[in-house]
DNA sequence: TACCGCGACCCACAACTGGC
DNA sequence: GCCAGTTGTGGGTCGCGGTA
């Protein structure tokens, strides 16, 4: 037997509300775009309507004669709580308009991108996409997208927020220099590669040969798996050549980082000094009081979504804002913190 | 000039119509 | 019966004309 498809309460929709308050469809429609030529009169009178009938404007309808008032936000995954600060930021930034932010988990421009678009979404904010420029190009002529934390602007259709990682990476160096330490190691990620990844490892490379550490340099790298990041860490915490500090690209990897040296019966940060990256909210935890780089995680959120709405309304010329990254040292770096 | 409403319009899909 | 073309429908927005 074939199943029934559950019977829906009728929609209220815009006419029923006219017919309630006695006025036009058109009149209500202005009440709700907040536009010109309605009196207090009127709009009380919608609003107490659309309060009675507990009406909800359909999305997909708005979208037939231009905007949703919907902005889509994917990340490549949610257990980074750097992700999190992002998305306060976006949500601070949409406080005061009418558009609403949904977001989606994928590592790549992907099948959630294209229904994101089909659904008449107003713009896209992509964080880390995994893609290159060309296959970017082509989502920005279709919908408004701002792309954070990715490098390669050249040619760029799309807007672009990021923090300077380069100098990121520089400023992790120079800091673990200032406190004593040489032997610099960094823990960077195998894959994806990505133009963070690339600017951060050349922020490295580049400072440890100006404090004369050229020598040292020594870049591992893990994916993005629990298991494997503590057997790379592991690895060179007991080999011949152990650094006296590591360099983490993110602060989960210097946790853990952090957790495999405790368990080899090395002190922090007498026996090795740990940097993170992204200044998230674990770091000021007792346990691990990491020192970090903040690269402003509500505010890269924040600029993301204002040249979203600038390009929604209307800009062409795509826009690059770069947010300035600083140094926010704790006791796993300092050794007299 | 401020306020209000008519009617065209948007797009995708289903239903209808007419010709072969 | 099949296919292609036309019309209607859904829920909003928008431009412009009418009225006080």
């Amino acid at each position: 037997m074939q199943k029934k498809a559950a019977a829906r309460t009728p929609r209220i929709t815009i006419r029923d509300v006219a017919s309630d308050a006695g006025v036009s469809v058109a009149a209500v429609s202005k009440v709700l775009r907040d536009a010109y030529g309605v009196s207090e009169a009127l709009r009380a009178k919608v609003q107490a309507s659309m309060d009675k009938l507990n009406y909800r404007p359909l999305a997909s309808a708005r979208g037939l004669r231009g905007r949703t008032y919907t902005l889509g936000l994917v990340f490549p995954d949610l257990r980074n709580p750097f992700f999190a600060d992002i998305f306060a930021g976006v949500n601070a930034a949409l406080e005061r308009t009418r558009y609403q932010a949904m977001q989606g988990i994928s590592t790549s421009a992907s099948a959630l991108v294209e229904a994101m678009i089909d659904r008449q979404m107003d713009g896209l904010i992509l964080v880390g996409p995994n893609e290159n420029n060309e296959r970017l190009n082509d989502i920005a002529k279709r919908t408004p997208l701002v792309v954070i934390g990715h490098h390669d602007i050249d040619g760029a259709k799309f807007d672009a927020v990021n923090n300077d990682d380069q100098l990121g990476a520089r400023l992790a160096v120079r800091h673990l220099c200032q406190n004593g330490h040489s032997k610099i190691a960094m823990l960077s990620l195998s894959a994806p590669v990505s133009t963070v990844i690339n600017q951060r490892e050349l922020g490295y490379r580049l400072e440890m040969t100006e404090q004369g550490l050229g020598g040292a340099i020594n870049i591992l790298r893990a994916p993005q798996v629990l298991r494997d990041v503590q057997l790379t860490i592991r690895k060179l915490l007991e080999s011949k050549d152990k650094p006296d500090a590591i360099f983490c690209w993110t602060d989960l990897m210097a946790f853990e980082a952090i957790s495999v040296a405790t368990e080899l019966g090395l002190s922090i940060p007498d026996d090795l000094a740990v940097v993170g990256y992204d200044n998230t909210i674990f770091c000021d935890f007792s346990q691990n009081r990491l020192t970090s780089i903040d690269q402003s995680g509500e505010v890269l959120g924040l600029q993301a979504t204002r040249l979203l709405i600038e390009r929604i309304d209307g800009r062409m010329q795509p826009d690059h804002f770069v947010v300035t990254p600083r140094v926010v040292a704790r006791a796993s770096s300092a050794r007299n913190d």
